[in-house]
RNA sequence: CGGGGUGUGGUGUAAUGGUAGCAUAAACGCUUUGGGAGCGUUUGACCCGAGUUCGAAUCUCGGCACCCCGACCA
């Protein structure tokens, strides 16, 4: 992608309603721009960087045995009915009517529609358990929407049902997902702790969330340094002890990045979602739930990944691998640098170069705001040595490497995608 | 929903009730070319409505929008 191409405009100052980092970043390096309260545009950068988040989701939860399907945002009041939740659930919901004046809500979540289209189909213990998920846009009718990304009123979010035969087959699961969950967060640089937690409205007696210790978290968290014990502490209150180990447990302000839910028979007994059993007796369904919301994540990844000069992206979710970045007189250079830049597209690179007549100083500035995690700089200088200039984005100093080494190199990573940073071997 | 605050070019800001200014971004020209370059020219703004006044960005009232603290959430 050529960056002269590329629909981006920088901007030097962030907007004064601004207040956490990843706001400040995203809007200044365009990857988002407010809409309304508590409601984003997704611009080129920001929407690749989201879609690169919503594919390691997919890939990771359909490894887990888990089948994709999409419901509808747009809901019958009537469902909402039968579990009781049209009045009661908090946030409260989008509400509206069509012409013939029937009501109708925007869905904050999905378990009455899953419910239904599990109940209008299974009814034999042969066919549990069942793992299904979507991602798809989510509508909160919040009190207050705050810090940019990191709590919106309609935002993208994965989330997957699942229903088995009973407690024990539920519980296995859960676990599984669990797992599953670190091996996200991981891949999109983080390492959250996993806390119990209350339900909320959501419902259930267990419960656990993904927590990210930041200062600009709206939850406290009890985490025990000795135990690994950890809790919200809106389940357990205001405790100095810790209840596993009984040591002094510490407390920290906390995003939470992603929440599971041992739902029981909550909606099952509400809804009749019932399977017949060897005998031909009849039970509900256990149900469990699981969320990651996509943009807060995508925020809170900047939280944790900054410096003062902008964004550092993880390998995994940057919106491109490599930031080419012609100086000098460009035209000159392109034409050295072609090569280059089509040969680390081959090597199925993602490549943003910089071919626009700006000053150096301003390429710098946007490279580093934008937080691509290698640039790679071709000018006069490193010509008259047949060489670029590699820098890592988390790194102060760059290093020198000849033309002829460099593509070889970024052609394992073709094979090898575990091999990024792919330049960081070389000496 | 309770409390607090703010609305001026795209962005950030200034202006006792008296000519809406500055920076940045953008456009054009010339000069620059390794850390947000220089000179010149140019485009572009007082949230909406009513009121007070000779005169309102400024004061009053109403509306709308947005932000922050609290409670709720992925």
């Amino acid at each position: 992608m050529l960056q002269s191409k590329l629909f981006c405009k920088t901007k030097k100052i962030a907007p004064k309603d601004a207040e956490v980092v990843s706001h400040k970043y995203l809007v200044r390096a365009d990857f988002i721009e407010q809409s309304s309260s508590g409601v984003y545009r997704f611009l080129p950068l920001g929407f690749k960087v989201l879609k690169k988040i919503e594919n390691i989701i997919r890939a990771e939860i359909t490894a887990l045995g888990c089948q994709e399907l999409y419901l509808p945002a747009l809901q019958n009041k009537n469902l909402w009915q039968e579990t009781g939740r049209w009045n009661t659930i908090d946030p409260p919901l989008f509400k509206l009517k069509d012409r013939h004046q029937k009501e109708l809500g925007l869905g904050p979540t999905h378990e009455e529609e899953i419910t239904d289209v599990f109940r209008k189909r299974i009814k034999s213990y042969q066919d549990l358990p069942l793992y299904i998920f979507q991602i798809q846009n989510k509508f909160r009718n919040e009190m207050r929407a705050n810090g940019g990304l990191l709590r919106t009123r309609e935002f993208l979010m994965k989330d997957l049902y699942s229903f088995h035969l009973n407690e024990k087959d539920l519980a296995g699961f859960y676990e599984k997902v669990k797992r599953t969950y670190f091996e996200i967060f991981r891949r999109c640089g983080l390492n959250p702790v996993c806390v119990e937690a209350s339900s909320g409205t959501i419902g259930g007696d267990l419960c656990h969330e993904f927590m990210i210790p930041s200062p600009v978290g709206e939850d406290k968290v009890l985490i025990c340094q000795k135990c690994g014990y950890g809790a919200n502490t809106e389940k357990t209150g205001e405790i100095k002890k810790c209840p596993k180990c009984k040591s002094d447990i510490g407390k920290e302000r906390c995003i939470e990045i992603g929440h599971i839910f041992n739902l029981g028979t909550k909606y099952s007994k509400a809804m009749r979602a019932e399977y017949l059993d060897k005998e031909g007796k009849t039970h509900p369904a256990i149900m469990g739930c699981y969320g990651i919301g996509l943009p807060r994540l995508m925020a809170t990844v900047v939280e944790k990944n900054y410096d003062e000069k902008g964004i550092i992206w993880p390998k995994e979710i940057a919106p491109f691998q490599i930031h080419l970045v012609l100086l000098g007189g460009v035209e000159k250079i392109e034409r050295a640098s072609e090569k280059i830049y089509q040969d680390l597209i081959r090597s199925g690179l993602e490549v943003l170069c910089d071919d626009r007549e700006k000053s150096a100083g301003e390429k710098f500035a946007d490279a580093d705001l934008i937080g691509i995690p290698t640039r790679i700089v071709v000018s006069e200088k490193t010509l008259a040595k047949d060489s670029v200039e590699i820098k890592e984005r988390e790194e102060k100093a760059s290093k020198l490497v000849k033309i002829n080494d460099l593509v070889p190199l970024a052609g394992r990573v073709k094979e090898d995608k575990s091999s990024f940073p792919p330049f960081a071997t070389l000496g």
